[in-house]
DNA sequence: GACATATCTGTAACCGATTACATAAATAGC
DNA sequence: GCTATTTATGTAATCGGTTACAGATATGTC
């Protein structure tokens, strides 16, 4: 494990988590390789949604996924191109597209069916390794949503002043 | 908490570290905005190291870091044009270039201190409240060390072709 | 009906990492 | 000394997210 202890620590945690995170997009897209098809690591969660059968817009997958609806559009424009996805205006609403899976789609997730199992299963068994990585990960997400870590710095910036003042 | 049950879970996990370090990365990029210094997230690591005193090369801080020389290397020029550190030659060997911090770089390391040292104060506080998510992230690593996801998934898809066969 | 505000989608630029590759220098073996 | 291999650094392209912004559409208020 390389030398962190010095570095003020929330840099080398975010940097941790994005290595973390790197390391498991490189490491699941070898599988898709493995797999001969040019299935790319960010589809998965929005090929993966619209596997349920339900047409879902760009905004729906957005929340449902919870990244930002550019991330979701740059994925639908990319699954579309690859004939994995189609998008067709929503009836009701002219701003909104419903995505559905194509048949080559369908084939597809009927192919990679047990890869995504393989995915989940080897998921849960690392989150058990890691000592429940997951439950750790949404504390850590629910200790920021309570107190931002910028209000957290300020908060220990201010008390640092007014120690001083009291000196 | 968005939906993320039915995803493979692999991609969800990764997902949600990358999201997770986006996070701590924009909060940290708006405390640096409050200092009025153009201080850049990715520097920290290189310029705390640096800190020390020591005259390091590309490769003795992406070895201490735990990132590529690439990263090392972008960082260095950006830091080198901002003006905060320099770059000489090594007397001993050719091919590598020690970096040290400038007066300027020693001068806001000195006026940064104070947050620095708040950083590391809010994320040892956040990694309490989270359950040790220093220690968790540590045994996700040592468990994908051991035994890569590309190994974990190809043992779990060969274990389901050996009980097809066997049915 | 007109207007202001909100929502949906898409594009551009950015961020912090990576791999691939190229060049220069050092090292090892003969 | 020569050659092959290794090491150090830098550049380009890529990856998977983000914010900012623009245009189109829907909604709410008057």
């Amino acid at each position: 494990m390389p030398e962190e202890r010095h570095d003020p620590g929330a840099a080398a945690l975010g940097g941790r988590l994005r290595r973390l995170s790197d390391r498991i997009d490189r490491e699941a897209k070898t599988l898709y390789e493995a797999y001969d098809t040019p299935f790319e690591q960010r589809w998965l969660p929005t090929f993966n949604a619209l596997r349920g059968g339900d047409a879902l817009s760009v905004q729906d997958l957005a929340d449902r996924l919870g990244v930002s609806h550019v991330s979701v559009s740059v994925t639908r424009t990319a699954l579309e191109k690859a004939g994995l996805i189609q998008s067709a205006p929503d009836g009701k609403d002219g701003r909104r597209r419903v995505l559905t899976l194509t048949d080559q789609g369908k084939a597809l997730s009927q192919q990679l069916a047990p890869l995504f199992d393989a995915l989940n299963e080897a998921a849960i068994a690392l989150n058990a390794e890691a000592g429940d990585a997951i439950a750790t990960l949404a504390r850590l997400e629910a200790a920021l949503d309570r107190e931002s870590l910028s209000q957290r710095v300020t908060a220990i910036l201010q008390a640092g002043e007014t120690e001083k003042d009291q000196d």
